[in-house]
DNA sequence: GCGACACTTTGATCTGCCTCATGACGATCA
DNA sequence: TGATCGTCATGAGGCAGATCAAAGTGTCGC
């Protein structure tokens, strides 16, 4: 999907109420002009939340929806025996709130500290039909999120554990290098997140996860400078793997 | 979400080109009037596919868009080695061709015979460009597909075999019981797919599907006709097996 | 009816990942 | 510096579901 935007004034002036937010251009505020963007803004707050608070719990109502600007949020659910799975990270630009019912169907939390634009979903709404462009912004990241989505449904039906974490990696570096402008550069990438929620993320256990890492970096396809800090050697054999 | 008509024509006038259309209420069509239907229609057209052939293929551009009016299709992906992942089937009323991508990331293939109504792309966009409560359902359809997406990842990630076959018999029970305006009555279900389509879509083998059947059968929660057509005993009981 | 074929069911065995257990490491604090 | 705690790593053994094997069932053409 093409996220870059497709109209964007690329500067705003000083004293703007979104002069230094980091996400707006891969946000969907990217469609949105400086005028625009002023009143847009003026119908939302902004939330900060430390890591391992709560935006919202599962079953709560969904009154708001979000921009989250910086740090990394969880997507998960708990099932009765406390079982978790995460649907899945996400990082400044990403839009959390995509949902037609009246309750959130996951939590969302805090991996690290983190700032978001707050909307009320009426407010919201009420923009977006005055909006077109807004509107088909969010479809397209509906569109890519189910896209997401589904890929990793490809991956918890039907890859290995080693399949998974090679994976895994890559696709955080893609996103990595892709919301840095695509540079790239060969360095190392940071696990934002715990090796517990790894493992709640690819439908396996810490053990593993612990395993499969240091299995990779036995066979020279990754270094870990620390447990959070991860090279990549050999990216095509991390590749070939990933895809079995 | 609420997928029923926002502001539909009931009913259409005889020679309608979408007159006999089972599905017209629930396809993304259920937002049109008479006339935007007619309009509609007339810059797509109507294909049939025998039990069995595709689509498309993964990989292939994406040059169309497709309503589903009769018949049931299944998106599937291949790993390199033959491992298969079906992301999902789809019924009537069903949209086919979500994506912001140039390819298509799965294969869609006809289950059983099947009618579809098929737009190109560029005339579609341009159709919805022109008709605001189109681009409205078009999210609508898409954050739908997102949430039973994500549901399907705490399936494939967390959820044990027999929890998963229950979840699966409830989730198209739901379905039927849904497209036939929420009768609901406690009769057999058809199981459109063979064994080997539900393995694929559970991330199991055939052989474990028809265990975990069998075992069902056995606890009394369901009856098995034929091995297409299952009759739930104890929706109660499956209800609880397939959350756990 | 009969044979061929594909699909499904059931049984026996195997294995990849889980579970349980223990120790290493790093951070925080007295 | 040492104590405590949470996270991570690693080893030993177990189990859910895979794999391998074989028999049962339905369908179709003739």
């Amino acid at each position: 999907m093409e996220m870059r935007p497709i109209r964007a004034a690329a500067v705003l002036e000083a004293g703007h109420p979104c002069f230094d937010c980091a996400a707006r251009l891969q946000a969907i505020c990217g469609v949105l002009d400086s005028n625009q963007l002023r009143e847009f803004k003026t119908s939302g707050a902004t939330v900060t939340r430390a890591a391992g608070e709560t935006i919202f719990f599962e079953g709560d109502i969904a009154t708001h929806v979000y921009n989250l600007t910086a740090g990394v949020l969880r997507l998960s659910k708990l099932l009765p025996d406390g079982r978790r799975q995460i649907a899945g990270f996400l990082f400044p630009g990403d839009f959390l709130g995509i949902t037609m019912e009246d309750e959130h169907a996951f939590t969302a939390e805090a991996i690290t500290s983190s700032t978001l634009c707050q909307f009320s979903r009426a407010r919201f709404d009420a923009f977006v039909d005055t909006h077109p462009h807004l509107e088909r912004r969010l479809y397209a990241v509906a569109a890519h999120e189910l896209a997401a989505a589904r890929q990793q449904l490809v991956l918890l039906g039907r890859k290995t554990a080693a399949e998974r974490v090679a994976s895994f990696l890559l696709m955080l570096d893609a996103r990595r290098t892709s919301s840095s402008g695509g540079l790239g550069l060969d360095g190392d990438i940071t696990l934002p997140m715990s090796r517990s929620d790894i493992a709640d993320y690819l439908g396996l256990r810490i053990e593993t996860i612990s395993r499969e890492l240091s299995a990779l970096k036995a066979s020279r396809l990754i270094r870990l400078s620390t447990t959070q800090t991860i090279c990549f050697v050999d990216r095509e054999r991390l590749a070939q793997l990933a895809e079995g």
